[in-house]
DNA sequence: CAAAAATAATAGTAAAACTATCACATATGC
DNA sequence: GCATATGTGATAGTTTTACTATTATTTTTG
C-alpha cells in the first residue's frame, strides 16, 4: 500500500467537529469508508459503525450531523483530492490537449493500486463515489445544501476541466455539460461493468477502455 | 391534458398483484407518482400514501413488496413506454441517421405537454425518473434483482438504440457505453439545470439545448 | 492541578418498514 | 342462488433507524 504525505482539507460546513483533529474522528472516517463500501449506504448506520469502532452512536453524532452529511463529507474529500491530482498532472505541461487528456484519465479511470492517504483508503473511497455519490445531491434538500456550499469541491473540479476545454476550443458552447456527462458517465460505466454488463462494452480484456472511450468522445465532440 | 389509448404492460416479477387490474391498484400507482414527485423517494412512505388514497398500508403491501419495488415498477413502466415511442418514431423512416436523431430526442428531451396514459401522469413520472431512477439499481441487491429481470425494460431500450448506432457505423465499438452515457447524462443535465446550474450550460433560453448537445455529441463520436 | 473539553454509558423517542390477524364485502363459478 | 374464493379494511404489533438527552468519567491543556 502506497502512502502519500499530502493533506486534504474539507470545508467546515460539512462537519460539526473536524474529524481530522482527533483519533476518534479519524477512526470514524476511515471505518465508515470500510463499512459503507461493505454494506452499501442504505444499510450503513451510525450504530453499526459505533460497534466497530467501539464508541457509542452519540459520539459519532458529535462529528457529523447525520449519515447523509458524512457521505457529503467523504464525497467532498474525494473531489478535493481529485483536484489536487488535476493540478499536479497539469503542472509544467504546455499542451492544453495533453492536459485535457490527463484530466479525463483522472476523472474516468479507477485507481489500480492500493493507496492510502492518512487513514483514508482511497481505492475503497472511490468505490463509494461510484455507487453512492449521486445520492448526495439527488435529495429534496439539494437546494438548501447547495447554498451552504456542500457541492463546492465538485463544482471546482468541473470548472477547472471546462477551462481546459475552452482553452482548446473557445467556440465550444457546452463544456460544463460535456464534463459532467463524462464524470457521471464514467461512474455509471464502472458500475455497469460490474453489475449490469449488458449496458456497457467491456467484452475486451483491455484495461482503461472506459477512459479511452471518454477521451475519444470528448476530443471528437469539441473539435471544430 | 392529452390522453392516449395505448396500454403499457409491466413484467409480473415487479408486483405481487397486478395493480392494473383493480381500482385500488391503479389508484396506488397514480397517487404514488404524485406523492413521490412531491416528497422525494426517501420521504415517501406507504403509510402516507395510504392516508391519501384512504386505504391501510397493508392493502398497498398486497400489490408491492416494498416501496423500492414500486419504484422499479414505475421505472419499468417508463422504459416500456419509451420503447413504444422509439418503435413508433422509427416506423417508416428509411434513414438510420434520422432514426437515431429521433431516438436521441426521445431519450434526452423532457415531455413538454401534459400527458396522461390511463391514470398515469407521464410528465410527473418523467420527473421521478430523472431524480430517482438511478436509485433502482444503485443498491446492494442489484445483482439479485438483475437476475430476476427487474431492469429488462431499460436494457431493451438501450439495445434498440445501440442497434441503430451499429447500423450507421458498424465499426464503432462502444455503442452501449455511448447510449447509457447519454441517457444518464441527460437525466443529470435536466436535474442540474434545475438545482445545480453551474454544472451545466443552460445560459441560453433556447429550448431542447440538452437534446441538441447530445445529438451533436453522438454523431461526432460515432463518425468514422 | 483545576477547568474545560472530549468521550462513554445509558436511556429514550418518533417514525419507518414491514408482518399478522380477523372481519367484512364483493365477485365468481357451479 | 348459494358457497367459496378473493379483495379490502381495521387494527395491532415488531424490529430497526435516526436521532436527542442526560449524566458520569476520562483526557487534555493552560
Amino acid at each position: 500500500m502506497k502512502n502519500l504525505n499530502i493533506h486534504i482539507q474539507v470545508k467546515p460546513e460539512l462537519y460539526l467537529k473536524n474529524p481530522d483533529t482527533t483519533d476518534l474522528g479519524r477512526n470514524i472516517v476511515s471505518s465508515s469508508i470500510a463499512l459503507i463500501s461493505d454494506l452499501g449506504f442504505e444499510a450503513f448506520t451510525f450504530k453499526k459503525l459505533g460497534e466497530i469502532i467501539k464508541s457509542p452512536e452519540s459520539s459519532i453524532y458529535r462529528y457529523f450531523e447525520s449519515k447523509h452529511t458524512l457521505l457529503v463529507y467523504l464525497t467532498s474529500w474525494y473531489w478535493t483530492w481529485i483536484e489536487y491530482r488535476l493540478v499536479f498532472a497539469a503542472a509544467n505541461v504546455e499542451s492544453a490537449v495533453q492536459r485535457l487528456k490527463e484530466s479525463i484519465k483522472i476523472l474516468t479511470r479507477q485507481i489500480a493500486e492500493d493507496l492510502s492517504l492518512g487513514e483514508i483508503d482511497v481505492r475503497l473511497l472511490e468505490k463509494i463515489i461510484i455507487t453512492e455519490s449521486a445520492k448526495t445531491y439527488l435529495t429534496k434538500l439539494v437546494d438548501k445544501e447547495n447554498e451552504k456550499g456542500y457541492f463546492a469541491a465538485y463544482k471546482q473540479v468541473v470548472k477547472r476541466v471546462t477551462e481546459i476545454v475552452t482553452e482548446i476550443n473557445p467556440k465550444y458552447e457546452y463544456p460544463h455539460m460535456l464534463i459532467t456527462t463524462i464524470i457521471e458517465g464514467a461512474h455509471h460505466q464502472h458500475y455497469f461493468a460490474e453489475h449490469l454488463p449488458s449496458l456497457t462494452n467491456t467484452f475486451k480484456n483491455k484495461e482503461d477502455i472506459i477512459s479511452e472511450f471518454y477521451i475519444h468522445l470528448v476530443f471528437k465532440t469539441i473539435e471544430e
